[in-house]
DNA sequence: CTGAAAGCGCTTACAG
DNA sequence: CTGAAAGCGCTTACAG
């Protein structure tokens, strides 16, 4: 038993009611503004704090949202999930919730179990971060709880998701190198292989369309075979002034090759990659990339499930964030400053 | 207003008392066993869950653990403190607790203001990961709630903490050096530069004291100058064939600027890191490190905390964890097989 | 084994 | 403006 200063010692302490200390204490009408003063003085010096539970058991309301992550996504340190912890928690401290984080373990997962805090009522809302397992989606689904998917969708259930936006994201970053000067512009990577670098490729085409250049075939160079594993890639005869690449890894790796074979970049070819993931940093020169936006999408997600449990009805669909652009160094300009000024 | 499923609900389906429900799904003494089943089960049926914050408001105990972490270390993607939560969110699961996770604004850092999961008492205790200013610190200390420290400790405040084992890790890790035959050891690195560096350094000083390896002079290469930028190793006249660096990112140029020399990592020469970070992976052979034991030293704090919670006046005081060994390329053993045989 | 009563700390109508 | 009463959902003694 903790033994807390309570709303009844400080109406003791002061000859009131309770109701006027809670009144007084929650900022609601009906105390006079003297009294009012007093008793927030004397909660200060008594070192009061609200129970919150109480107010909670009260209202029906925890004023927690749960996040959860599936084990699955727990250990290697290349994990970004966790970096959107922090930006969900801001995001619903500013309006007034606190996060509750629990990872989902396999065997839960698997065996349907519902996440402790939900069955013990501590959560108004949930935000499932990252792939969950359909089945488990749906459960999550039957449950009468607000719920918001982030960095995740599934067209076979109907929740709102918050996710990263591919195409969008490629077009802009190709844009760049076009505005840049380039014309001479491929693509590296699998268009075969998974939703996302299709939708890559098509942000790339995109803005190849917009600007007038013609897609060649063979600028889209593969990178890797049907297992999935990198292959060596096959250059084109005309070297291109300008790589896009599915991801920073294959941009990390390019800059290699481009070196052994003599080109520098950025000098002779820039190159860009995606998901402004360490290799975009470690490699030299560092790498301009595109990465999810970590701190949007986080802080969308905690938007959206405050609204929801607010408004229970309210719907969002899948909401696609624009992805963050990272300037560093290994693109340049083939527009002299003169001419940019025309 | 949710329209939960109660006890009282259930209480009424079955014509009994409340009091028996709460003792049948408590697993508690004084209900008949035959009686007990048809309420679990009729509990489940109607999608019963628990309402944590009735029983909280009870007991005095909210079953929650708040992390705080200092906004000044959100952002960077190379943090590595995200990874802590979902370890330290698995111990705490495991002992029935939720954690709740909060970013402190370095705003509210500045002015003292205490975190709102602990004003509104949504917490039964405290973890703090990584360095906090010390008048907050002093704050904290003075709530009367159990805290832990992660990852940070400081002498002028008596606070139990966990932290890792800079002097052991560098210690092992310099001894499987000598294992592997390995007698020219060099260490790189300011040991006058930070503690950690100074502990990394006595770490390895001790492990070739135990061998009676004598330390020569020659072989504490410096690797930075007073402002903390890296500078041009000097190399003695005499090449070790290992090195210990003081961090990962000084092994990744180690064994670039080798090559250059043309000493082949391992083979010529073994180099180890320290941090387990991404640059001990990227490398090219990867780097055999030492890093912190991140689930080892989360899983820690969450059982002290909640011991702590549970009989108030228990103390840990400072807790080092031992780091991790990552063994990977970067080591060559000079011990021929027959040898180790014998 | 079963249950009526009291209480955890707060808030929300409703009287005065 | 002030406050007595009821209630949120549960648990803990204590009777029967």
């Amino acid at each position: 038993m903790k033994s807390n200063v309570t709303m009844k010692d400080i109406a003791k302490e002061l000859n009131v009611s309770i109701v006027t200390v809670s009144k007084a204490l929650g900022g609601k009408e009906g105390v006079g503004e003297e009294l009012k003063k007093k008793i927030v003085e004397c909660a200060d010096k008594m070192g009061y704090r609200l129970n919150s539970l109480a107010r909670s058991m009260k209202e029906g309301y925890s004023y927690n949202v749960g996040v959860i992550v599936s084990e699955k996504f727990v250990g290697p340190p290349q994990a970004f999930y966790p970096l959107f912890y922090q930006y969900i928690s801001q995001s619903l401290g500013e309006q007034g919730y606190s996060m509750i984080i629990q990872v989902l373990s396999l065997q839960d997962e698997e065996n349907l179990v519902l996440p402790r805090a939900y069955s013990e009522s501590k959560i108004d809302g949930l935000i499932v971060l990252g792939q969950i397992s359909l089945p488990y989606a749906q459960l999550l689904q039957s449950c009468e709880i607000p719920i918001v998917l982030l960095d995740f969708y599934d067209e076979r259930i109907d929740i709102d998701s918050v996710v990263s936006d591919n195409f969008c994201g490629s077009y802009e970053i190709t844009s760049i190198l076009i505005k840049s000067g380039h014309r001479d512009i491929a693509f590296i990577g699998d268009i075969y292989a998974t939703s996302s670098i299709q939708d890559r490729f098509l942000g790339y085409y995109k803005a190849l369309l917009e600007s007038g250049i013609k897609l060649r075939e063979e600028y889209i160079i593969n990178d890797r075979d049907k297992e999935g594993r990198y292959i060596e890639l096959a250059f084109p005869d005309k070297m291109p002034t300008a790589f896009v690449c599915n991801n920073d890894v294959v941009a990390y790796n390019l800059i290699l090759k481009l070196r052994e074979m003599g080109f520098n970049v950025p000098d002779d070819c820039s190159v860009v990659g995606f998901d402004n993931s360490v290799h975009s940093v470690i490699s030299s020169p560092q790498i301009t990339t595109m990465g999810v936006n970590l701190e949007e999408m986080g802080k969308t997600a905690g938007k959206f499930i405050v609204n929801k449990i607010r408004k229970e009805n309210k719907r969002y669909g899948k909401v696609t964030i624009k992805e963050n652009i990272y300037q560093r160094e290994s693109v340049k300009s083939l527009v002299k400053i003169n001419e940019r000024l025309t």
